[in-house]
DNA sequence: TGTTTTATACGAACATAATCGTATTTTCGA
DNA sequence: TCGAAAATACGATTATGTTCGTATAAAACA
């Protein structure tokens, strides 16, 4: 599978990058289990995605023992890198300050994460 | 259809609520043609989108005439806000300050953009 | 007026994603 | 050791989205 392909996993394909990531490596079981505390889903269905996640090349696997050990295969900023671009090209005509202020706008954001935002603002502004 | 699955229009639809809620209104000729002209598509193709568009009631449109005319059904700033959501929950974790950031440093920001945001900044400072 | 163009309706085909049942094998505990 | 539990493989089904061909009707025009 291509690179951009790779970059562009559906939304459950996502839930499981979320936990790998989050995890390191992981089981199929212990995907099964993170997923099942947020939706009602099978075992096999977990499982079947994570097989296919492999073939499309957006996991890699340990094999050599009957329980397999599952590893994201893609890199997470990379991928949040290009599905953003998406976003600020399909949703807000391709200004990612659109895409800033709604979402600076719309949540509760700490001083911390204000100081946080206002350093690389600082510094984009030297530029 | 609900709200909510009315916020969730498919990568296809988007596109055309683009262009409808830049027109405001136009006619399946017209939003065919805008179409036509970034990606190669069929006019029935376009037209049977708009249709099932019509039938989820993403879209509407007044059938009095031969041609019929199309407009957006649902608000764009709602569905921008909605999408934003899922990519901030499904792609960051949650946390939209983490959004801002790849999105200021993946960017060339123009100056008066900076102080478009920096001006937002300040208020949010301020509460 | 007769032919060509333009419009909508609609079904069918195709692609992709998601879900799960069943078969098979391996492991482990009573 | 034997049966239950746990793991993978895999096919089948279902759902959804996308694409387009054909039919039909209306309008334009030569």
């Amino acid at each position: 599978m291509s690179t951009s392909e790779k970059l562009k996993p559906t939304e459950s394909e996502l839930e499981i990058l979320q936990i790998l990531w989050q995890n390191g490596i992981a089981t199929v079981r212990e995907v099964h289990e993170a997923l099942a505390s947020i939706k009602d889903v099978g075992y096999t269905t977990t499982l079947k995605l994570m097989q296919i996640m492999n073939e499309k090349g957006l996991v890699k696997r340990d094999a050599s023992m009957r329980t397999h050990i599952y590893q994201a295969a893609v890199n997470k900023e990379k991928t949040q890198h290009h599905l953003l671009n998406k976003v600020i090209h399909n949703l807000f005509g391709g200004s990612s300050t659109q895409l800033v202020i709604q979402a600076l706008g719309q949540h509760k954001t700490s001083p911390e994460e204000l100081q946080q935002i206002q350093t690389l603002l600082d510094e984009l502004k030297k530029q």
